[in-house]
DNA sequence: ACCGCCGGGTGCC
DNA sequence: ACCGCCGGGTGCC
């Protein structure tokens, strides 16, 4: 576990309404039972600060410079002294100790996690033996005084601050030579929190400057690409070709000095030949780099258009694709002997890649492309190397890594390496964000449209994998940017733009490139349908919300709302199921042996239509289980965890877990099953539907539609009146397999007479990047906790590719949890547009007892 | 002189 | 280290 602390304003929106993105419901109860941060000691109380003496110099190679920051290690193993702390320099090369007198105390407080201390050298640095350095002291408020005493126990005297300046100006761009206390005042006055989010808000935009030059991608690229595209294409290349120094770095009289650390070397600091291409989804993120691949092939040369003209064999079955079967084209294996592309992404975009592979690369070229995935993949270092391009899932990724032994991914040396969807290696501690630090490249490229969801942490992961030195390592990232730009400090916010501008290309669809739109997008008009239920439903339904309601006041009055977290919600779940159809709502039962209440709860999670995600691989839930702590995630991603830690802790909880105490999900046969058969009955929303559907079909039997649904049994509900009236339609949700999905996928895109004109689609299913322009109709059966999640899934449909205005239709219930639902939405739109306050915990909690109250009507 | 003072040896933790 | 500290050599003026 890393210290960590500071989480960005925003994420304290992200409450139990905001569902959709990433959040899932066992998180939200696990963020309940939690004490919302889930980091060790918040650190962002400066204790302290005292100058000490770094001595031994003589013995070690690490250098520092005036003005450098240093770290301080511990070294309780120490021989001489277990008190021992060690200095090292930003590279992680030992400086020195500090002086034993001072080590004692500050081992102590070290030890005892009273304080975190961290240090910088503000002169003396060419000294032979020995060398002052300014000590501050990072901790919570209420160590301050065992701090100052501690110290003072030892003969010394903690100061506040060094000369009137505050210790964290010393991050500044300005070639170290405003060293501390004699800093500039211009970050003495910190941003507002407003200032905060706007800049923030702002991180991403305008990247556009010097990036506007456009490059034609190799002739094997038969697509032509779009303008921005081609200016991408050009960036990715001059990146990768690029002999620039890394952001932060200057070279000064024969050295390279990074201006933010003061850090000298003489070894020029390693290339970032990559990178983050965040553009909005829908701009090509995928043919773009499939152009850099075949543009930029080997040794910088495109990938040759062959004289013989030879037919590709696609052999997509059953887990090996590859395209052509002839040699290597001559030159491959030249230069640093790395020729292979690797691709990691999730499930759910996997079959894109190939399509777009086939789609866009001319038929008659050889270009070795290896799917390496599914249980018959081929570990071998040797096949791999040899590829062009090896296309793999996170999942595998992980899996292989966790089993160290034999994971061939990790021994080849990449031409370069591509993340799709990046975003999801934002967890530092999750098993696929270490398998993909130890991947092997010298290029590295991160695609994602949302880089930054909600923290600055998110950031690190990326900067992490990039291999952008200094911001690697976590110290030196808190300490030079995160720390900095959360406490509102101006120089640290410019050094995260500079650094996010450096290496990051984004535009979005309303990005201009020279005065014109990116991309012209047909229309998207949003429509809501208010559905009134028939007497009978109605009666139905406010016998749930009765009930409801009694068990959720009597929580109330108990003041245990909170603990009975999930039966709110499982509350709550019903009465939507009930404005959609009866037939939705289980048998709630009796269940009293905790076996049987988590069984209970694991089925209302996977049934809860929300496409459960697993909050270790981010992805949908494979072989679910649950653990006694209440928290659901894939087997083998848990076990994994259980596996790795001597002392196993949920991860999002932290109580203790153990492998025989996981329950498993026993499937839907346990399931009654929904009433599909003959006694099946409608609804009001699913008449409202076909109505719509009907006179669609009337008016134009070509168009498409989207029935969008959160419950996968509502959509099993809504196939009966569909075949009755002759629809052909196919279905997409989260537990299809991958092959069903591509079908699914495929025959609906289709426009050929007979093609099914509707897709029953669950709100979540697949992740973005799925690709349904056929559609220009969009029918959403219940509406999202979170309306980002909705957008999305309307992307999938309004984007390039899109020839039609996409119309969509929004059912809500009137009088119903529904239009509460809609309304709570509204006002969070509202305070989030209006400012980000920084929310505590104990605010967020009323928040969301608030929003119960209004949900329910108490 | 059980001192002071000198000057050489020596040096992180 | 052009320091401090140690410990041996030394000892009136």
């Amino acid at each position: 576990m890393t210290s960590n602390s500071c989480c960005h304003p925003s994420s304290a929106f992200i409450d139990f309404l905001d569902v959709g993105g990433t959040m899932t419901i066992s998180q939200e109860i696990a963020n309940l039972t939690e004490d919302s941060g889930q980091d060790l000691p918040e650190e962002n109380v400066q204790i302290g600060s005292i100058q000490g003496t770094v001595v031994g110099l003589r013995y070690y190679t690490g250098t520092v410079n005036r003005g450098e920051m240093v770290s301080l290690v511990r070294q309780p193993q120490n021989p001489y002294d277990r008190n021992a702390v060690m200095v090292a320099n930003v590279y992680g090369s030992q400086v020195g100790h500090i002086k034993k007198e001072l080590a004692a105390p500050m081992a102590y407080i070290m030890d005892n996690n009273l304080a975190r201390v961290e240090g910088v050298v503000p002169y003396g640095e060419t000294n032979k033996f020995s060398m002052p350095v300014n000590l501050t002291f990072w901790g919570k408020e209420e160590n301050r005084d065992a701090v100052h005493n501690q110290i003072r126990r030892h003969g010394f005297k903690l100061g506040t601050e060094f000369k009137g300046s505050l210790i964290w100006c010393t991050t500044q761009t300005s070639l170290g030579r405003d060293l501390l206390g004699l800093s500039s005042k211009m970050s003495a006055i910190p941003l507002t929190v407003e200032e905060l989010k706007n800049a923030f808000d702002k991180l991403f935009d305008d990247l556009m400057e010097d990036k506007t030059r456009e490059m034609e991608p190799a002739e094997v690229v038969c697509t032509s690409l779009l303008p921005h595209q081609k200016q991408a294409l050009s960036w990715m290349t001059s990146r990768e070709n690029s002999n620039d120094l890394p952001p932060f770095w200057e070279e000064k009289s024969g050295l390279y000095f990074n201006v933010l650390t003061n850090f000298a070397v003489k070894e020029r600091p390693e290339k970032v030949l990559g990178g983050i291409l965040a553009d909005d989804m829908g701009l090509g993120k995928t043919l773009t780099t499939i152009a850099l691949i075949a543009s930029n092939f080997h040794n910088g040369k495109p990938l040759p258009l062959e004289q013989s003209v030879r037919s590709r064999k696609f052999d997509r079955n059953p887990s090996l694709w590859v395209a052509g079967t002839g040699k290597v084209p001559s030159g491959g294996s030249g230069g640093s002997g790395a020729r292979a592309t690797l691709i990691v992404c999730p499930l759910s975009v996997l079959s894109n890649w190939l399509d777009q592979f086939e789609q866009h690369i001319r038929a008659d070229v050889t270009l070795k492309v290896y799917l390496y995935y599914g249980a018959e993949r081929i570990r071998s270092v040797k096949l791999l190397s040899e590829q062009d391009v090896v296309l793999t899932t996170y999942n595998v990724l992980s899996s292989d890594f966790g089993n160290k032994a034999n994971s061939p991914l990790h021994k080849v040396n990449w031409l370069r390496v591509v993340l799709d969807e990046g975003h999801v290696i934002r967890n530092p501690n999750a098993l696929q964000s270490k398998a993909v630090l130890e991947l092997q490249s010298e290029r590295r490229w991160i695609l994602s449209g949302t880089p930054i969801q909600n923290s600055l942490k998110d950031l690190y992961m990326l900067m992490s994998f990039l291999k952008l030195k200094p911001f690697d390592v976590k110290e030196w990232w808190s300490r030079i940017i995160q720390r900095p730009v959360t406490m509102g400090d101006r120089v640290g916010l410019k050094n995260l733009q500079v650094l996010v501008k450096g290496i990051t290309l984004r535009r979005t669809k309303n990005s201009k490139v020279a005065g014109r739109m990116l991309v012209q997008l047909p229309e998207r008009r949003v429509f809501v349908q208010h559905v009134t239920l028939s007497e009978e439903e109605r009666e139905e339904y406010e016998q749930v919300r009765k009930e409801g309601r009694k068990v959720i006041g009597r929580y109330f009055e108990e003041g245990t709302i909170m603990t009975n977290y999930a039966d709110v919600l499982a509350i709550l779940v019903r009465l939507r199921q009930y404005c959609c159809h009866p037939g939705l709502v289980d048998d709630p039962g009796t269940p009293s042996e905790l076996r049987e209440r988590l069984i209970n709860k694991i089925t209302l999670v996977l049934n809860s239509g929300s496409d459960e995600e697993c909050a270790i691989c981010l992805d949908s839930l494979r072989q679910p289980v649950i653990t006694y702590c209440a928290h659901v995630y894939c087997r083998p991603c848990i076990c994994e965890v259980i596996r790795s830690e001597k002392q196993a802790r949920c991860p999002l909880c932290r109580a203790q877990i153990k492998t025989k105490e996981l329950v498993e999900y026993p499937g839907e046969e346990m399931q009654a099953g929904a009433a599909t058969g003959e006694n099946w009955r409608s609804s009001s929303k699913v008449d409202a539907l076909m109505s719509n559907l009907l006179k669609l079909r009337n008016e134009d039997p070509t168009v498409k539609s989207l029935v969008v649904s959160q419950f996968t049994r509502f959509m099993d509900l809504i196939e009966v009146p569909l075949r009755e009236y002759g629809f052909s339609f196919t279905r997409l949700d989260g537990s299809m397999a991958q092959k069903t999905r591509a079908k699914a996928i495929q025959d609906f895109q289709d426009s050929s007479p007979g093609s099914p004109t509707i897709m029953l689609l669950s709100l979540k299913a697949g992740g973005v990047g799925i690709n349904l322009t056929a559609a220009s109709h969009v029918f959403m059966m219940d509406p999202a906790w979170n309306p980002a999640a909705e957008d999305q899934c309307v992307d999938r449909c309004h984007r390039l590719g899109q020839s039609r205005d996409v119309v969509i239709t929004k059912f809500i219930v009137k009088d119903s949890v529904e239009e509460n639902m809609v309304k709570i939405q509204k006002k969070k739109q509202e305070l989030v547009d209006k400012a980000f306050g920084v929310k505590k915990p104990q605010d967020l909690k009323q928040a969301r007892m608030e929003e119960i109250r209004a949900l329910m009507e108490i």
